[in-house]
DNA sequence: CATGAATGAGTGTTCATTCAT
DNA sequence: TATGAATGAACACTCATTCAT
């Protein structure tokens, strides 16, 4: 029982030094010796839990992307309107890269290329959390918030796209510093658009007057 | 000068090998042999070209990268108008991936997460790229064609961002065959929002009665 | 004494899982660990035991070569005649190994090339063995059964030596499936070959045919 | 072509380098590095030549017992009468052995407990030799020099069984310096056990003695 | 100019063995 | 006594790179 708890430790001890080390090195440019010097373990320890140095890797992002996913469903429970949803994914997505860097580094450096996250157990957490951006969409088209034109799909490629390009310029340049500085405008960008005026093209403003009897 | 066409020959020969063979297998899988062999020369030749891998994998994209941007900046002297632009833009970005897909595979794979590929030359190139699509925002701004509080970098991060991230689906999943039908859809958003109505922030409407006489 | 005898069990244990999985993948290639799930006990149990992976080797052919030799040297008492005395060892043998497979493997396949075995209690109880086979063939020789010039010392070499011979095969092959059908034949081989009576090379027989008278 | 000469002349220093060196410590005890550096060349030049160090070890032996079995075949041709076949088999594997330790060692300890050796060139060309002496058997046989009811399998078992006995004791113990000693007492055993005119085991001599006439 | 041949440096992984409990 | 946990030492194999021809 204690020993479990020592265990899961020691295993977590292994793979925050293996969060850090990979984000700093490149997993392939890191060794498993890096890893085990850093987690202050030997390197035939490390193979008692994980057992390559792949699998290694994937089990990073396990627990971390859980708990960003939970959150964020967490908080899109307390909001009303599919625009704050979204500014309240956008919102979430970069306070939690701007306090998780390793684990951005990791996701966006060395795992999100490989072909075998997809079939990882993170992945599929992740793409629950894709799953709740398409259906924040949906819900704003359906409600009349949102065009009805709207491809839900697009728009999250554009959510995803823009934070984790922001995010990738943060990551090789560290500018800018300060990642939230971007939820408003890139909210209100998809939202809104660019376009001055941002007139719909179909635009009837009918206003009657009537005749009022005296109040 | 006829030894140095062929030089060049056998450059871009070994170019293109290295091209296919670095988006098929990946830069640290694929060995310089695995080059040499589809290029059909030995390893030392490709030392006589490129004083290493590295240098080797960065002198693919430069040509390319030229050719890109250069269409690119081309057929914006033919259009009016920065939306009109931005579309062009757009259009020609996911054409050219769709039309390049070992570089697209090259570049989103293997060169981005780089630190290094950021000195290069054809970095350098790219650079020019992101340049004039901030001129073309910046345009339409001072034009008031945009609103005055659009931020042109926000902006490239989403055109830029949401094309990488179609991109990186494409390339992984194969999916959606056909990249150009996001063209219309992407720019609109950009331009026009998604928000019904489209209301500006500051729209203050007032309505006043006023007793009216008889008519 | 209750418990000295529950530890000889455990031991016991241990060397018959080891015997199997020796004899399965061979010493090199079984693992410590491989021994002790066989065994059902923890790794570290094996070397309360055993001080060394190959002193557990060679410990476990101690009680079957013990076995197999007393048997061997019981049974000879009960037979007169030096060939006879042949026969029986080389039924003997056979039968044993053929019932005794994974000893024979481990045996035949790990411990005879290995130099250490030469200085160990079971290398010595088999010096005994064969030691008794030279006596039987001295037997022999002194009786006037065998040949006056037999080396003993040879036809050891070729008993045994065939035998494993012709067991080596069948841990390879596994054929015959019946070891047992060698034992006449191969007895025959020898005995009449060293048997005295076997045609001296010289041996000029000479016929007078004389007229008869009538009779 | 000069190439080519150095080419095979690297090959076989590396080739009996590793000869000498498995013999001396054994396949699994040697290293690749023992190897390269008893050759003079370096690990990665080993690779040049052998995939791998299981590769190396069957490629030893394959010249060489080519040529023990061409010997072999080529000095029987010379030799008439099955049982001088026999000796000239003996003496020349008990000659050839004598006179190759290192390949003796490494194909009694190494090689003929190694399953995958069964599937090997080398094998192949042994078991040529072994075809051999079952046919110079079955022609002993056939010419009505040997016993019609003889087994060659059984026989050249004998005679493999035997000399590999006896190499064996030589190569751990080193006795006795002279296996060529043992040559003509082997062959006799051998052959004066399946020579026809061996005594049938009843053999009944009726010998009368008539009452002669006055001669 | 092109290359065949050679290599040095590096790394993931295994496993017998020990130690604290 | 039995074991879970940990490790040190070792090794096969790869590959970018160089050099002599």
């Amino acid at each position: 029982m204690a020993s479990n708890k020592k265990l899961e430790a020691r295993k977590g001890q292994i793979l925050m030094a293996a969060e850090k080390v990979f984000a700093e090195k490149g997993f392939q440019e890191a060794t498993v010796s890096d890893v085990a010097r850093e987690a202050g373990v030997s390197d035939t320890t490390i193979y008692e839990y994980f057992s390559t140095k792949e699998e290694l890797l994937f089990s990073i992002p396990c627990e971390t992307t859980r708990e960003g996913i939970e959150t964020m469903s967490f908080h899109l429970n307390y909001i009303r309107g599919a625009a704050n949803k979204i500014r309240s994914t956008v919102y979430h997505l970069l306070w939690f890269y701007q306090n998780h860097r390793d684990y951005a580094s990791l996701v966006m450096m060395n795992l999100k290329q490989n072909r075998k996250f997809l079939e990882t157990e993170a992945y599929r957490i992740i793409q629950e959390g894709f799953r709740m951006i398409i259906e924040v969409i949906e819900e704003g088209i359906a409600s009349g918030e949102f065009r009805e034109e709207t491809n839900p799909y697009l728009v999250r490629h554009v959510i995803i796209g823009t934070i984790e390009n922001i995010l990738f310029r943060w990551l090789l340049v560290g500018k800018p510093e300060d990642l939230l500085q971007f939820v408003d405008p890139l909210t209100d960008l998809i939202t809104d658009g660019i376009k001055k005026g941002g007139l719909p093209k179909n635009w009837n403003v009918r206003i009657t007057l009537e005749p009022q009897e005296e109040s």
